[in-house]
DNA sequence: GCCAAGGTTGGACCGCCGGTCCAATTGTGT
DNA sequence: ACACAATTGGACCGGCGGTCCAACCTTGGC
């Protein structure tokens, strides 16, 4: 009754087959130019002129199509990440790759913080690890290290990223580091504040990641063999 | 013709007034209870037993609602967070009581990490900030400290709630490190890959948390003035 | 003491979502 | 030639956040 099935000609065989490939790659392409909340399954069916089993049919479900397009993105990054001779200028690579793939793709941020245990995290454990153990962190403090790095990192990027999505011109932005610095300034009206504050305003996203990875390193190495 | 509205007594004012302070209570609420997929304006409303435009007259959307949810209980934890005089230990005991919050109620990494913007964050950037001027740190120095410290508190809050979120009872886990150090191991077969794989797999996460803290101030004092 | 006005409330309704299911349609092995 | 299994597409489901408005209850002016 309510089930009209057309007998019109459907399902004629796709010239090119959908595979898993395709439609990650399909998902990777939405979510870069229509953003997180752009990624719909309704969406992708369409992107890819398809119904919505063909697509079930490859992928489980949208959490792993997320994962596997994240996965994606991360293992360009990690790649060529141990080649430094130099642990610490591997580590800053590494950190920076990350940054930089989450700056082209803010909703890797999003996903990478989101879900730990995905294999993207585990790529950069591994890469991370790697390092922080040619530079002579052993023992507890290893899995320290490079827990903290990899919370920082992945703190940042989700911060970062979350800032990229809100367009917020730059109007929002400034409001926000006012009021902050107001609030500083009334706890504590040190001139020292103002310029705090004003140090606060205009600084580069970039150059600011990179200096929390050297002030962890710095930690690093004071801490090295403690604990 | 569609519309039948009943002509039942409805609308019998509430002797409880509605309040948006006792929304956000019940949201906190279920929260706790439910888990952050738990919290849908529908379950609120049966929850508050009223209807759908009461919520909304109070409270403008679901993501003005989940902010007000965190700052709720971030408030909690930064009202005494200044309150002793070595600015370390001000600093530690502030990020320990954000960690403990989130062990208490895990959606608030999650939307902490989410939302930059929200007062919440904003609350704990005054909080660190002010210790880290205590601590000496100024200028750009001090924009470089705060940010980096928040990302790593916040980016692992963002895990551990995510971890706390997945049951996954210990197995998980436990397969999950034990690949991650026999990837190590591949890379390095040194016997102290194993140490470290080891370590990483019986650790305290509130003392892992701890133990990161402290590499971002030893840094931190190590990179005091530079740049 | 009354009554008009306006703040408050509840639920029907809307468009959309992720996910399931199955009939229709092929390419392929025999 | 033919059946069979892999693949496909769209109808369908329950549930979501959000809008809208009629009905209600409180309040303030008189």
């Amino acid at each position: 009754m309510t089930n009209m099935t057309l007998p019109t000609s459907r399902n004629t065989r796709r010239s090119d087959a959908l595979s898993r490939e395709r439609i990650v790659e399909a998902a990777v392409e939405m979510l870069d130019t229509t953003g997180e909340g752009g990624l719909t399954v309704r969406a992708l069916t369409a992107h890819l002129s398809t119904g919505r089993g063909a697509i079930y049919h490859h992928v489980a479900n949208k959490e792993e199509l997320l994962a596997a397009a994240t996965d994606d993105i991360v293992v360009r990054v990690t790649a060529g990440a141990g080649d430094d001779e130099d642990p610490v200028r591997a580590i800053r690579a590494l950190a920076l790759g990350i940054f930089d793939a989450i700056d082209a793709h803010p909703w890797v941020g999003t996903q990478l913080s989101r879900e730990p245990q995905q294999p993207a995290v585990f790529r950069i454990w591994t890469g991370v690890g790697t390092q922080l153990q040619r530079l002579g962190v052993s023992g507890p403090a290893l899995a320290d290290a490079g827990s903290a790095l990899i919370s920082y990192v992945l703190g940042a990027a989700a911060q970062y990223a979350a800032g990229a999505r809100r367009v917020t011109s730059d109007a929002d932005r400034t409001a926000y580091l006012e009021t902050l610095a107001a609030q500083w300034a009334q706890h504590d009206p040190d001139p020292i504040v103002r310029e705090a504050a004003s140090q606060l305003q205009d600084h580069d996203d970039r150059e600011q990641f990179l200096a929390g990875v050297d002030i962890f390193l710095a930690g690093v190495s004071a801490t090295k063999t403690r604990r």
